[in-house]
DNA sequence: TTGGATGCAAACTATTTGCAAGTGC
DNA sequence: GCACTTGCAAATAGTTTGCATCCAA
């Protein structure tokens, strides 16, 4: 696309980023401009998602995607691990790994050349898991395509 | 959605569930619109997308995302992981684990309930390594977001 | 014969893009 | 002043949905 572009500051891109690296909650787009709102009141949602892309592209965040219709972005760029809560939707960083003897694993068994990978873990989180009586949260569509261990 | 509905057989859906379960590709809702066109001339896409769904519902197939802009469809019920090629976008599988003991340390870490886990490992595949002094490929642009071990 | 399944087309949603005006360097 | 950025609106792309008709049980 556009990598090798000069980009200059803007106030928007700015504070996109430092709304991203002081949450934990993983926004998405939408969020990130409804927040930014009230400081840019002409605010676009197309200036949202042209600066998240360039900040993707810097690697200064990371776009998340898990099955959800939407995206959400991780202002931490440092490598992790997610859990989704497949009750109410929200993501939430793990303090686990990086586990690099999977890689090798990888490698050994495929002949493609490696290079790096994500783990997700879903469930239910200790939010939902209380307010569990009611069991069916609001949620937004949880996923498919994962690796069920223990089958209940 | 539909959960509790009653399905009756159709050639249509028959079709779609079989060519999954016969190649390794895992193929987009389009690519299986194409090809089911031959023995189908009326076939909609409508009709592929409705019918996935309810095999996805049904655990007999898996929806794949992981960054393009469009799903992949897994004929492969058992849990597996996967391998993408950054360079043209091919999901293979892999046939490794499953690494139970990570989602043990997941638990371990976090207060949450963790029920399942998934793994895709990125990089480059060996068909598109081979081709590799163009090294661009014809790629349906990667994926963000993965856990780099050894940044080169 | 009854209610799910289909084909078709229109609707939706998240994201991208074209363009004229604004702005950092 | 040049080229990137913005806001706005229109355009895309993938997927879903409404409806009349079709068809499996």
């Amino acid at each position: 696309m556009n990598e090798g572009k000069i980009h200059r500051n803007s106030k928007q891109r700015t504070s996109i980023l430092e709304l991203l690296k002081h949450t934990k909650a993983h926004p998405t787009a939408q969020e990130i401009f409804d927040a930014l709102r009230e400081d840019f009141p002409h605010l676009s949602l197309g200036t949202v998602y042209r600066n998240l892309n360039i900040l993707v592209e810097q690697d200064q965040i990371r776009k998340l995607q898990y099955g959800s219709t939407f995206d959400r972005f991780d202002g931490n760029a440092v490598p992790h691990y997610h859990f989704i809560c497949e009750s109410c939707g929200r993501v939430y960083d793990l303090d686990i790994g990086p586990f690099r003897e999977l890689q090798n694993a990888a490698t050994e068994q495929c002949d493609h050349t490696v290079l790096s990978h994500k783990i997700d873990f879903f469930g239910i989180c200790t939010d939902c898991r209380e307010k569990d009586s009611i069991h069916e949260g609001t949620s937004t569509s949880p996923v498919g395509e994962a690796v069920t261990l223990e089958k209940n």
